[in-house]
DNA sequence: CTACACCTTGAAGTCGGCTTCAAGTCAAGG
DNA sequence: CCTTGACTTGAAGCCGACTTCAAGGTGTAG
């Protein structure tokens, strides 16, 4: 046994090598030893992907992962860094679900509007006719996820 | 009095003109009649943005907003266009929810979880040591939405 | 005439997290 | 020797909603 190839790593994980390969250019995944030129994990890698999806399913980005992964002294442990992040990221899903909220709040308003066409309907005007739909956006849009492959 | 500007238009509605020429190559707002090549704008239009802005701050997308707009036969108030759509999109922004939900839910297991190194942490393998944080993330990520300039 | 403010267009860039493609390398099997 | 299959690389494409850029037109003021 001289360690995984890729396409191993991406079969017992179900991940695209794209992606590992993808990972380990961003900087997140650490170069592999490589056999002939191609790259033999180390079965270890499997658990740090594991860790990585979690994160990932948390709400970090990439760039939030490569600081878990790289960014602390290297004696700081895993439960400190994950500390260290989550923080903010509780903060920023929270402001997400009061956002979403919000959006399921304008959607109900709109229904209970009932304007007949676009002019004689809605907010953002002082001489609006009544307690139409209200505001402005202010925050556009959430994107879509995609799922995983 | 012969219409307004965009330049005019952008600076009633606090929106940029690149923003105003994009949805309308969208095919989202009418294109406004022109002097001399220059789009001239109805007062009405600001309405219409508003309407626009406000779907778009309840989470549509703009296919869906070409939908409200001109997806309907001409009769169709816009209360019942809003009706149709707003179903979807509120079974859409509860799933958003749930999972920001669960997002949360994650994080607080990394924090309770305490590891000291990737190697001795985590989920996704049956063989995993104890409680760890669980599963995949099945779904990655959330992306955040632009600010409004 | 020049300067200036405003408008026009199409093309390309942005963000994140990948995927897909083209072209090439390499080892084992028939 | 040739095929097959798995690997390698860099570059480009994708989604959504725009913004930015380059190059040029037009009207008015000084």
């Amino acid at each position: 046994m001289d360690g995984l190839t890729i396409g191993e790593v991406g079969r017992r994980t179900g991940l695209a090598t794209s992606a590992l390969r993808y990972w380990e250019r961003a900087g997140i995944l650490p170069p592999p030893l490589r056999q002939n030129g191609q790259r033999r994990y180390d079965a270890g890698v499997v658990r740090w992907i594991a860790v990585l999806r979690f994160a990932q399913g948390a709400g970090f980005t990439l760039d939030e992962i490569r600081t878990l992964f790289h960014g602390f002294g290297a004696e700081t442990p895993l439960g400190a860094r994950w500390e260290a992040l989550a923080h903010d990221k509780l903060r920023e899903l929270d402001a997400l679900i009061a956002r979403a909220t919000r959006m399921r709040h304008a959607i109900e308003a709109g229904l209970a509007c009932g304007c007949v066409s676009v002019d004689d309907c809605m907010a953002g005007d002082p001489s609006a006719p009544a307690d139409g739909p209200a505001q402005a956006p202010a925050q556009p849009a959430l994107r879509r996820a995609g799922g995983t492959r």
